[in-house]
DNA sequence: TTTGTGCATTCCTTGACCGGCATATAACCA
DNA sequence: TGGTTATATGCCGGTCAAGGAATGCACAAA
C-alpha cells in the first residue's frame, strides 16, 4: 500500500468513480459494474487495483463479494497535501489583507468561495 | 485546469517530486532537473504538464524560465478529499469512543495522532 | 555577427495500462 | 450431479505516457 500505488489507483476516473459510490454504502462488484457503465471484468479489476492501494476492503457473502470503502489511506494524501494547503491558506490570507487595505470600489468583485478547509488563522469574510 | 489533469499531474512520481521541490522556492527547469535527476528534456515535459494541471506558474529571467508553485489547484484534492475526510475522522471518534469505554490496561497504546485537518462544519449526514 | 546557454519540441522506442472476450473458480440450488 | 450466479483471471489488441537523443529557438555575451 505504497503511497505511489495509492496516487495511481486514484488517477484513474473511473477507479475515483468507484470510491465515490462507495463512499454512500458498500456494494458487490456487479452493483458497481452497472453503476459505472464497467463490465463485470473492468469493474473487477478496477476493484483489485484499490484494494492493492488499501481502499476497499472486501467481505464475502455467498457468492457475492461486498466491496466497502476503507478510508483510511486517505489520511497519507491529506498529509501529503498539508504543506500546499498551508501555502494556499497563507496566499488567501495576504488576499484577505490586501482587499482589506483597498477601497472597495476598486477591489475585484470576486470573494472568497470557501477552501474546503479552514483558514489557520482568521481571515476576514 | 480539469479534475482529471491535476490527478494525471499528481500520479507520476517525478512531478509529484517536482512539486514537493517547488514548495521550498521557485527555481529554473535546469535546476529542477538537476534535482530531481532528470534530463533536461524530462524535465521540461513533467514542467508542461503542472502547468497545464495549473500547479506551476513560469516567470522569463533572461534565458531562464523559472517556474513556480501556484498552490491553488490543490483546494479542488482538498475538495474531493473532503468526504472521505469526514468518514476517516468519523471512524476515528468512534475508535476513541470504544477506547474511552475500556478500561486502559487493555487498550492498544495507540491514539488519534491528529488528522491534518479538523472537520469544518458537524457533518450533514 | 558569432558563439554559448537555457529551454522547448519532435521523433522514436518501450513499457504500462485499459477494455473486451473467453474462461476458470467458487458458492448456491434443483 | 449438473446448472446457475457472482466474481476473478488470462490473453489480446489498442492507446497512451515516459524517457532518450537530436534539434529548434530565444536570448545574452563577446
Amino acid at each position: 500500500m505504497s503511497d505511489a500505488a495509492l496516487w495511481t489507483a486514484l488517477a484513474d476516473p473511473h477507479r475515483r468513480a468507484i470510491v465515490t459510490l462507495l463512499l454512500e454504502r458498500p456494494r458487490p462488484v456487479g452493483e458497481i459494474a452497472d453503476a459505472c457503465g464497467l463490465s463485470q471484468p473492468s469493474a473487477s479489476k478496477h476493484l483489485k487495483v484499490l484494494r492493492e492501494a488499501g481502499l476497499v476492503r472486501v467481505s464475502q457473502e455467498a457468492q457475492r463479494r461486498v466491496h466497502a470503502l476503507d478510508p483510511a489511506p486517505i489520511a497519507a494524501l491529506d498529509a501529503w497535501l498539508e504543506p500546499y494547503r498551508r501555502l494556499w491558506n497563507r496566499s488567501l490570507d495576504a488576499l484577505g489583507r490586501r482587499l482589506d487595505e483597498t477601497p472597495a470600489d476598486t477591489r475585484p468583485p470576486q470573494r472568497r468561495t470557501g477552501p474546503p478547509c479552514p483558514p489557520t488563522s482568521p481571515a476576514p469574510t
